[in-house]
DNA sequence: TATCTGTTAG
């Protein structure tokens, strides 16, 4: 039979055609198809099978994803008897070829294109077959498009199909389609259910799509449809965690208006929304709106208070929610240990301690202040309960210890300890390792470790770099320094602003001021582009150097390079009274 | 539906 050697290369079209944007691998066979051109003279058919055995044969065909084959078995049914084949033994072709293992999205394109060079016309199972094709083959962006199409056929999806579609197009992230199946679904009267609902507006609202999550919530609004908070809270919280608290209150109100009740953590989100813009009052004023506030709306509001440095008002509004019997969580007391920690309050820390609180490794790092400052017995025992406890422990909390350990240990005993517990060092830990060797060893010890040690990753990184750099700078070591500066240049390492930084800090130092000032001028022109740490160790060396009108004028000229003055610029201008007095006599004269 | 931590270089 001539049609079967037929290569399926000619019947499929290249690659390049577009039909539609919305569907563009629906690929139409064009009209040189060599279906088209089929020899279906008498000759070639000398036996002339039933309509039953061509359409057994075609159905055959398609279950093998001959999908060629198919198609020129269907064109032969024409033989059979007049009228045939008809749109229902195209249907049955695309059900049978969807049965065969190697049904694909290109296939079906080409099966949805041909349709309309044969002539067919499809009805609403023709529609509804390739759908359930898509939904196998998981295209939903297609789907959404053969959806439309059947609506332009004035055929009805069903609501099944759309809503099945609706949850392909959210779980695929595909959010944008899933707003257009969603409004399908309004225009037809038919109402998602609240689950896909929620999973949608949350999808939106946590990938900065919350205007997207206002139209649809309102677009169901609209409908009738009765919302619960757990619809509209993500809404509330994406505006509150983008400092839209006007916005949130708006959304907030009017949906009061409308009678809906909300719940603790619709509240809770304005707390936070509040909290974020420094809004302490009108927070404590809603939370004790609140008829019954949860643990979490006193923690929300207690970190704002830490992260705020009034650690205080936190202690008292912890006291305050053990009083109406909320016992705080290992969140909670995490969030006032870090703030404690950082603030070296350790009697607060170890009164905490007195509660029966299970620490976990957030508890573990949120010490690393009290270990900054030297605080280390209650560090230790706190370390070794949470390694009894069984509690998860990562390599940031081994680190956090470590080098604070490392001065009375072996550091590789300690690493080996590491591993022993599952914990992998990484490049953090070396580098801990490295400043250890620069603060207690030679540099050529240093750069002895630094070149014969294996280090865990891709090799030292930038850090490890700037580590040793800096300790070269730090001992004004003009020749380590030099020797450093080759390394980098020789690995193809390239300087970064840290590195610059200790370059500028070296020169001053030496005495070379002018030197100082090249890197600036060439961090400046060429980059990378001078930081505010930067910018006060110029100030430093400027002074330093007793170039006082130069560290004026310089000061002056700041937010003309766009950089603003910090509270430490400002605490180095104060160490030089003879500038600030004339800082403030020309600031009179002004 | 909402809340938590931290390690290395200037």
């Amino acid at each position: 039979m001539i049609f079967f050697s037929v290569p399926l290369s000619i019947l499929r079209p290249k690659r390049s055609f577009r039909r539609n944007p919305f569907f563009y691998q629906f690929i139409s066979l064009s009209s040189s198809s060599s279906v088209q051109s089929l020899d279906m003279s008498e000759e070639n058919n000398l036996h002339c099978p039933d309509y039953a055995e061509l359409r057994s044969n075609m159905q055959n065909l398609a279950k093998s994803g001959a999908i060629t084959k198919a198609l020129q078995a269907f064109l032969l049914m024409r033989t059979a008897a007049p009228g045939k084949p008809t749109v229902y033994d195209y249907n049955s072709l695309i059900n049978c070829y969807l049965k065969s293992e190697y049904a694909c999205l290109h296939d079906l394109s080409t099966l949805y294109s041909e349709m309309k060079t044969l002539g067919l016309y499809p009805n609403a199972s023709t529609f509804n077959t390739f759908l359930k094709g898509l939904n196998l083959l998981g295209a939903s962006k297609s789907a959404l498009w053969v959806t439309i199409e059947m609506c332009n056929h004035a055929f009805t999806p069903s609501f099944t199909s759309l809503s099945s579609l609706l949850k392909k197009c959210s779980d695929s992230m595909d959010l944008k389609a899933a707003i257009s199946v969603l409004e399908l679904m309004i225009g037809l009267n038919y109402i998602p259910t609240e689950p896909q609902v929620i999973s949608l507006i949350n999808r939106l609202t946590k990938h900065g799509m919350t205007n997207k999550a206002c139209y649809v919530f309102f677009k169901l609004l609209d409908k009738g449809y009765f919302p619960t908070p757990y619809i509209y809270n993500p809404i509330i919280w994406s505006l509150c965690k983008s400092n839209e608290i006007n916005l949130a209150l708006a959304f907030f109100c009017s949906l009061k208006k409308k009678g809906l009740v909300h719940n603790v953590c619709s509240y809770t989100a304005l707390v936070h929304g509040f909290c974020e813009k420094g809004l302490f009052k009108e927070a404590l004023i809603c939370l004790n709106n609140i008829c019954y506030p949860n643990v979490r709306t006193y923690t929300i509001i207690i970190k704002c208070f830490c992260d705020n440095g009034r650690i205080q008002e936190a202690l008292s509004l912890l006291t305050q929610m053990e009083k109406r019997g909320l016992d705080p969580d290992i969140v909670t007391y995490n969030i006032i240990l870090r703030a404690l920690s950082n603030q070296n309050m350790v009697h607060e820390i170890f009164d905490l301690f007195q509660k029966d609180l299970s620490p976990d490794r957030y508890t573990a790092t949120a010490l690393s202040g009290l270990l900054k400052k030297g605080n280390l017995g209650i560090a230790h025992s706190l370390l070794r309960d949470i390694e009894k406890s069984g509690s998860d422990m990562d390599v940031a909390v081994y680190n956090v210890y470590f080098y604070r350990r490392f001065k009375s240990k072996d550091p590789f005993s300690l690493m080996n300890y590491m591993k022993k517990k599952g914990i992998e060092p990484n490049n953090i830990t070396y580098n801990t390792i490295l400043k250890g060797y620069c603060e207690r060893k030679t540099m050529d010890k240093t750069l002895e470790f630094f070149r014969t040690t294996e280090w865990p990753e891709k090799g030292p990184d930038l850090v490890s770099f700037n580590t040793i750099l800096s300790a070269a700078c730090k001992k004004r070591d003009s020749e380590m320094v030099e020797r450093v500066l080759d390394l980098m240049e020789h690995e193809g390492v390239k300087l970064n602003v840290v590195g610059c930084t200790c370059l500028m800090q070296y020169f001053y130092n030496v005495r070379k001021l002018k030197d100082c000032l090249d890197v600036f001028e060439h961090m400046m022109s060429h980059g990378p582009r001078p930081s505010m740490v930067t910018i006060n160790s110029l100030m430093i060396g400027l002074c330093k150097n007793r170039e006082l009108e130069a560290a004026y004028r310089f000061f002056c000229n700041l937010k003309s390079y766009g950089f603003s003055p910090d509270s430490k610029t400002y605490k180095i201008l104060e160490g030089y009274d003879d500038l600030v007095a004339k800082l403030q006599r020309e600031s009179f004269e002004s």
